[in-house]
DNA sequence: CGCATACGGAACGGTCCCGTATCGGAACCT
DNA sequence: AGGTTCCGATACGGGACCGTTCCGTATGCG
């Protein structure tokens, strides 16, 4: 095990060495696995696709050539494709960002950032490779779905929540409506566009866009509607907060 | 050619018949090629994809086998598996949605509506692959882009330009941030979400929640700020019609 | 009619991949 | 040292697909 782990271990500073998969009991007898074959593999596999290679191209031949390592060492470790993809989703679960409630703006600011981040990288190959292949592998798909989307929608949705308690947020819409709202541009331009030095505009400007968008409205929602003209100015840059809490 | 044309004729309703790829010179002189055969392959592959497949699933023998066509005769037809993906790509370039211009909110809202059409059915699992695929077919994404959302996108532009010259849509921000506000919910949603039965919130509630938010802050935009509470009430359905021109 | 061409079907050689097996060597435990 | 296991490499039989070519048949033009 030379050629393996020449990457900076970008999986591997986050996984522990040796709880990769298989039967790597505590009294085994000979010469013991190789810990960085593991994680050489899954960051190959997430080299192979942030590359654009799409999952059909994903061969187990080639992934192991990528990584430095014997097929058979692949197999040794995982049972297969599935497996082994099912550890990669895996790898990518990192805590989201910490949200101090003290703004809802702010909250919102921090969870837009992250996921703008999180789909930025690799992450946003996985997530376009997953979805064209969502049709083909449910499986695969409802584990990424359940692994990396849910935790952070419901974060999201914990956050409007919040605003609608403060009367920032205006009741008289489907929150799940809402969400769309903040997290749908961020990922539709991941997506879509040429995600390759995309432009993209500050994340405040669109919570702060679309938070006047789901203010109650004058006469309508329960809370204390904030004053109407109370917004920023029209200048630039990510001026002054709104409603605090 | 007996097994071919079974299905509804979608796209074949849409193209004359016989200007599909291929020597079909005018003097011809043996047996015409089936002006159902052309069709049926680009049937099949909207079918097959429609189904869940991947690209690498589209193997030219299954799709002349979903086609009821030999193989041969897709070969006759198009010269490889990139220039018959071309033509499927074209048969979905439908015109998009008439805006008579009356109102910026109703064409925004006929936009997403039409959006949101062409994103549910075959449409939706074509752009789920492509996006899949992006990566590994750069040209073949440069197609779907060039061809279907290139004209959308300029059409979404020039009614919100309208808006701007309305004073309904604030100036103190990029106009491709605020069309993703519109359009980045409908793909997002239609990208990510069960799309089987997936719950759609109404385009009028989107549109009228994003004007919301676009509309030019009091003492900074350039146009008349519309009245602050002339919203609509806390009712739901899609009610009253805001700011027309 | 007769010919030219298209048709569906089947086969070809070639390439790639799968999952397994086997190799010589290396690493570790007892 | 000896035994055991992992290592990378390579080879295997089986299968899918590619793009082409050849059938025997069907169909329309001149």
């Amino acid at each position: 095990m030379t050629r393996a782990a020449a990457g900076s271990g970008t999986v591997a500073d986050s996984v522990v060495a040796g709880e990769w998969p298989g039967p790597a009991a505590p009294g085994r007898r000979g010469r013991p696995r190789s810990a960085a074959a593991g994680p050489a593999v899954i960051e190959a596999v997430l080299r192979l696709v942030e590359g654009g290679a799409s999952l059909g191209e994903l061969s187990m031949e080639r992934i192991a050539r990528e990584a430095g390592v014997g097929k058979a060492t692949v197999y040794r470790r995982w049972s297969g494709r599935t497996a082994l993809m099912r550890d990669v989703l895996r790898s990518l679960d990192v805590p989201g960002p910490p949200l101090d409630g003290a703004s809802v703006r702010d909250d919102l600011v921090a969870l837009l950032e992250f996921l703008r981040g999180g789909a930025a990288g690799r992450g946003c190959a996985l997530l376009r490779t997953l979805v064209g292949h969502a049709g083909a592998q449910p499986e695969l798909w409802a584990e990424y779905h359940d692994t990396l989307v849910r935790a952070r929608h419901e974060a999201l949705l914990a956050v409007l929540r919040r605003g609608v308690a403060n009367g920032e947020i205006r009741t008289d819409r489907d929150l799940e409506t809402i969400a769309d709202l903040f997290t749908g541009p961020v990922l539709a331009r991941a997506l879509l566009q040429e995600w390759h030095g995309a432009p993209r505009s500050p994340s405040a400007d669109l919570v702060d866009l679309v938070l006047e968008g789901v203010r109650p409205v004058a006469g309508a929602g329960a809370g204390s509607t904030p004053g109407c003209s109370a917004g920023l100015g029209g200048g630039a840059g990510g001026a002054g907060r709104r409603g605090a809490v």
